[in-house]
DNA sequence: AAAACGGGGGC
DNA sequence: GCCCCAGTTTT
């Protein structure tokens, strides 16, 4: 099956992990914290927030400067500070200090989407979905895996195409690969591993199309 | 449907 | 120095 093909490949040169020990109220965080950001600076920005606060309550009753100067290099920092804070403080006022699981109430939390909302249900509880981002949805596109316009459409299209074991490791290993090789322009098809199963690569390799 | 938010990294 | 980027909310 050309799927576990592409799972396989691109699980040896990322190594899977990274975010599934994150609890979840750090992952709801750093999720947040990431949306129209490199991971990379995510990391470093979570990492300075997080070893100055550590729990709901504190981030909920620090001051929205202090918090914007943490995070400031992950960008729009105006808008996702005061957005950190109020999500903290709801989780502690009508969650008693804990991250809904489930994602109608996800979505209820302001500045978490659709996307957000898997993210944390899949790294940060470990349940079945599948987070569509643009990396995701542009390379499920590109290998022929959908023919899609809407990440939704998307989201959908993967969960009847993709077997349920192979859900958890597709956004991180479809954003580290459309990070670094499989990227919106200037894809580095010469060095994709899976050259041979791109439609779109493949002519653009062979100069067909 | 389109605008707005933003610092960091690649070139 | 210019251009692009792990979404979501607001107009």
């Amino acid at each position: 099956m050309t799927i576990d093909t592409i799972i396989l490949r691109l699980g040896e040169i990322y190594p899977p992990g990274k975010f599934t020990s994150s609890d979840p109220f750090r992952c709801l965080i750093s999720t947040v914290l990431s949306q129209r950001t490199r991971d990379e600076v995510t990391y470093s920005a979570t990492e300075k927030l997080f070893s100055r606060f550590g729990t709901p309550s504190e981030i909920a009753c620090a001051g929205t400067d202090e918090i914007e100067a943490l995070i400031r290099e992950a960008g729009f920092y105006r808008t996702k500070a005061p957005r950190i804070k109020e999500i903290a403080r709801i989780i502690q006022d009508e969650f008693k200090g804990k991250v809904p699981d489930n994602m109608e109430t996800l979505l209820t939390l302001p500045g978490v989407g659709r996307k957000t909302a898997n993210c944390v249900l899949v790294n940060g509880f470990g349940k079945d979905a599948i987070a569509v981002d643009t990396h995701v949805h542009r390379i499920s596109n590109r290998l022929g895996l959908v023919a899609t316009k809407t990440p939704e459409e998307t989201e959908k299209e993967l969960y009847r195409t993709i077997p349920k074991e192979h859900w958890k490791y597709i956004n991180e290993f479809l954003v580290r690969f459309g990070q670094d090789i499989c990227r919106p322009v200037g894809p580095k098809c010469g060095a994709c591993p899976i050259i041979d199963l791109c439609p779109t690569g493949t002519s653009r390799l062979t100069g067909i199309k």
